[in-house]
DNA sequence: TAGAAGCAGATTTTT
DNA sequence: TCTGCTTCTA
C-alpha cells in the first residue's frame, strides 16, 4: 500500500482513495494522469477488490499496455487474473465473442477496417464520394439508426442515397460475417438494450469501471459506459475537457462538461498541478485556453522555474523557417542535446514536407510519427488478404485483392464475369469456380480458367497444411506464392520486403505466445492494432498535433501559427477546438518552445499570403519577444508583390516595434504596408 | 491485360 | 504541387 501512495500529491491521493459513486478526475496536461488511475486500480486490488470486477477502458492499445504494465508494478503479489484494462473497441470484441449469439450471428466474425469499409462501399459503383458515405455510416451507427430507419428518416434525393448504402453495406457485412470498428460499440450496446437481464448480469460483474481520456467519447461510447454501469454507478472518468481534439471524429465534449449533471453525487477531483513544463510555457498555455467559453475552467500550476521565455520567430517562407528550425537544431544536438527529447509540431500533415526538407539538408535525423501506418501499406494489406482468403475461401472482398497479385494474367475482364456469376448465383467466387465451373469455363480464356485452378489449389494446400502446423504457414505461403519476391523488383521494393519481414516475425511471435490459437484470431487481433510508435533514440521527432496527444518533449517547435493553417479556418472548423488543439500543443514542451510563423506559404500548388495566428496573440506573445527574420531583406528598389495593390517597388524601408513597414510605390500610389504581407518577386 | 496519360481533389485519425 | 484514381491506347 505505501508504493502505490509513496509519490502521489493530495488531490491525487483523493482521487485514488475514492472508491465507491461517480468521479471526474479533470486531470491537467502533465498532471500525473497515467499515474493516478494505475494507482487507483492497484488500491482497489490491494483493498481486496477481486480484480477481475474492475474495468479499465482506453482509447488506444498503447495507453492499454503502458496502464498495465504500471498497474501491476505497484502490486506487491503477482496476480493470476489480471484486471481487464484494454481499449472500448477490443472490450467490445471480446463481449461479442460471448454474446453475438443474441443476435443470431456467429462469433467467428472477422473485423474489417476503414480501408476495407471503404473497398466495399466503392464496390457498389455509387456516384457519392465514397468517404462521406463512409463517415455517414459510422455516423448513422454511432446515432443507433439502423438501415431500415434510415432510409425512412431521408428526406433530400442524396441522403436516400445514403441510406440505401448504409443498407446494402450492412447487408453485405452481415451476409458475409464482418463487423466493422463501428459494429464493435454498436453491437455490444444493441445486445445490451435488449437483453436486459444480461446487462445486470454484465453490470455486476464489472463493478469498477474506469475510462481514460473521457472527452474523447462520442455518444455511443457514454451509453455503452451507462449500461455498464447502470447497477452501481462505480463509474471513474478521467479526462481534461481543454484537451478534446476530437470533435470532427464524433467525440462529444459534453460528455465530460455534463458528466456531474448526468451522474447524480459526482464527486470532481481537479488535478491541476503541472509537473512538467516551465512556468514561461505554462502561462502562453493558460493564457490561451482562457479564451475559451465551453469549459469547465482550471489553470494550470507550476512546480519547475520560470525557464527561458516561449520564443517566437517569422520568416518570409516555409524554407526559411525550416532553414532556420534546422539549423538550430543542429545546434541543440551538438552542444548534447538528445535528438529523441526535440520535435516539431504542425496542424496539418502537408506543412511536413519543408521541414523535412531542411532537416534532410541539415543531415538531421527525424522521425515522421503517424503518417503511413505499418498495417495500411499496401505490401502488409496484401498479405493479410492472403491469410484471409487461406482463412475463409469465400472472402471474395480480400481475394478480389490478390487474385491478380503478383500479377498472374486476371485482368479486371476476367474478374468482373466471375463477380457477375456470383451475383447471379448468390455465391462466392470461389463457389463460383467450385459449384459452377461450366459456365465460367465458357465465358473465361482456358488460360485464365488454368490459373484460377491452381490458384485455388495452392490456397486449399496452405489451407490443409494449417491444420499440421500453424506455425510453418508464411514458409508454406511463400513458398508457394512468392510475395516478397514480387516486390523485392519494385523500385522501392527493398522497404517493403522489409515491412513484411516484419509482419511475419509478428505472425510468428503471436504464434509462440498463444501456441493454440488460430489463423482467424491472429487476424482480428491485429486489426484492431495500431502502430506501436517506436521512437528511434537517435532522431528528432515530427508529427500533426493530434499525434503528439500524451507525448512530451524538452525542446518544442509548432509551425504554420498562421490564420488559416492554426487555427484552420473552414467548414467543420470549430475555432474552441483549434484552441484546444493549440493548448495541447504547447503543454507537449517541458523546457524550451518556439512558436513560428510564416508571411507565405505552398500550399495546394499556390503559394499563400499569411496573417499570423491569433493564438499568438491570445498568449501573448504576438508582441514583445518577437524576433525580426533575419532573411527578409527588403531594400529600396526590390520588387514586391501584394495579394491586393499588385506588384510595387519599395521606396522605403524603415522599422515599426519588430517588424519593417515598407513604403511601396504601387502604380504610382505610394503605400505603408508592413514587409510580412508582401511577397519579393 | 497492362502501362500511359488525363483529371479532380487535397484537415486532424484511433479502433 | 502531388497523389490516387479513371480512362485511353498499344
Amino acid at each position: 500500500m505505501e508504493k502505490i501512495f509513496a509519490y502521489l500529491n493530495e488531490s491525487q491521493t483523493e482521487a485514488v482513495k475514492q472508491i465507491d459513486g461517480p468521479i471526474l478526475i479533470l486531470a491537467g496536461a502533465g498532471s500525473g494522469k497515467t499515474k493516478t488511475i494505475t494507482s487507483r486500480v492497484a488500491y482497489l486490488i490491494a483493498n481486496g477488490i477481486p480484480a477481475s470486477s474492475i474495468l479499465t477502458l482506453t482509447f488506444t492499445n498503447k495507453a492499454a499496455s503502458e496502464m498495465r504494465q504500471r498497474a501491476l508494478s505497484l502490486l506487491d503479489e503477482q496476480l493470476t487474473y489480471p484486471p481487464l484494462l484494454c481499449t472500448f473497441h477490443k472490450f467490445g470484441l471480446l463481449f461479442l465473442k460471448f454474446y453475438m449469439s443474441k443476435l443470431d450471428r456467429s462469433n467467428n466474425f472477422v473485423i474489417i477496417d476503414t480501408d476495407d469499409k471503404k473497398r466495399i462501399i466503392k464496390s457498389f459503383d455509387i456516384d457519392l464520394p465514397v468517404p462521406l458515405i463512409a463517415s455517414e455510416i459510422s455516423r448513422f451507427k454511432n446515432n443507433l439508426i439502423n438501415p431500415d430507419d434510415a432510409i425512412s428518416a431521408a428526406q433530400m434525393q442524396n441522403y436516400k442515397k445514403i441510406a440505401n448504402i448504409y443498407k446494402k453495406y450492412q447487408d453485405y457485412l452481415i451476409q458475409n460475417n464482418l463487423v466493422d470498428f463501428d459494429d464493435l460499440l454498436a453491437l455490444p450496446y444493441e445486445i445490451l438494450q435488449k437483453d436486459e437481464e444480461l446487462c445486470k448480469e454484465i453490470s455486476n460483474k464489472y463493478q469498477y469501471i474506469l475510462v481514460d481520456e473521457y472527452q474523447d467519447t462520442n455518444d455511443l461510447q457514454f451509453k455503452l459506459l451507462e449500461k455498464l454501469a447502470s447497477q452501481h454507478n462505480n463509474l471513474c472518468v478521467v479526462g481534461d475537457d481543454d484537451q478534446s481534439i476530437y470533435g470532427w471524429r464524433g467525440a462529444n465534449i459534453k460528455n465530460i462538461l455534463e458528466f456531474d449533471q448526468v451522474f447524480e453525487n459526482t464527486k470532481v477531483i481537479k488535478l491541476t498541478k503541472n509537473y512538467r513544463s516551465t512556468n514561461a510555457i505554462l502561462k502562453a498555455a493558460n493564457d490561451l485556453i482562457e479564451h475559451n467559453r465551453n469549459r469547465l475552467g482550471k489553470e494550470l500550476q507550476g512546480t519547475k522555474e520560470e525557464g527561458k521565455g516561449v520564443e517566437v520567430i517569422h520568416h518570409d517562407d516555409e524554407n526559411n523557417e525550416a532553414r532556420y528550425i534546422a539549423e538550430s537544431i543542429k545546434k541543440m544536438i551538438d552542444s548534447g542535446v538528445d535528438p529523441k527529447d526535440i520535435a516539431v509540431l504542425y496542424r496539418i500533415n502537408a506543412l511536413s514536407r519543408s521541414i523535412e526538407e531542411g532537416l534532410n539538408k541539415a543531415a538531421i535525423p527525424y522521425k515522421m510519427v503517424g503518417g503511413l501506418k505499418f498495417y495500411e501499406r499496401a505490401e502488409i494489406k496484401d498479405v493479410i488478404a492472403y491469410l484471409r482468403v487461406i482463412a475463409n475461401t469465400h472472402d471474395d472482398f480480400s481475394l478480389k485483392r490478390i487474385i491478380n497479385k503478383p500479377k498472374r494474367g486476371l485482368g479486371k475482364a476476367t474478374i468482373d464475369k466471375i463477380l457477375y456469376l456470383g451475383h447471379q448465383h448468390n455465391c462466392s467466387m470461389y463457389d463460383v469456380f467450385n459449384n459452377h465451373a461450366q459456365p465460367l469455363q465458357e465465358q473465361i480464356s482456358k488460360k485464365a480458367f488454368g490459373t484460377i485452378t491452381q490458384f485455388f489449389a495452392d490456397i486449399l494446400a496452405i489451407k490443409e497444411s494449417l491444420e499440421e502446423s500453424t506455425y510453418d504457414l508464411i514458409d508454406n505461403l511463400e513458398e508457394t506464392f512468392a510475395i516478397k519476391n514480387s516486390y523485392a523488383l519494385l523500385p522501392d521494393g527493398m522497404d517493403r520486403v522489409l515491412n513484411i519481414d516484419e509482419f511475419y516475425g509478428l505472425y510468428r511471435d503471436f504464434i509462440i505466445q498463444n501456441p493454440n490459437t488460430t489463423l482467424e484470431a491472429f487476424l482480428n487481433d491485429i486489426t484492431l492494432q495500431s502502430d506501436q510508435d517506436q521512437i528511434d533514440d537517435r532522431s528528432i521527432s515530427i508529427m500533426s498535433i493530434h499525434a503528439s496527444k500524451g507525448l512530451e518533449f524538452d525542446y518544442l517547435y509548432v509551425i504554420g501559427l498562421e490564420e488559416g493553417f492554426f487555427p484552420l479556418i473552414g467548414d467543420g472548423c470549430d475555432i474552441e477546438e483549434e484552441r484546444r488543439l493549440g493548448y495541447v500543443a504547447i503543454t507537449r514542451a517541458k523546457k524550451e518552445l518556439t512558436l513560428s510563423s510564416t508571411s507565405s506559404r505552398y500550399y495546394k500548388g499556390k503559394r499563400a499570403q499569411l496573417g499570423k495566428s491569433r493564438f499568438l496573440a491570445e498568449c501573448g506573445l504576438s508582441k514583445g519577444s518577437l524576433k525580426l527574420d533575419r532573411s527578409t531583406s527588403f531594400k529600396k528598389g526590390t520588387l514586391v508583390k501584394h495579394k491586393i495593390f499588385g506588384v510595387g517597388r519599395v521606396l522605403e524601408v524603415s522599422k515599426v516595434k519588430r517588424e519593417y513597414k515598407l513604403k511601396i510605390n504601387f502604380g504610382g500610389t505610394a503605400r505603408d504596408i508592413l514587409a510580412s504581407f508582401v511577397e519579393k518577386i
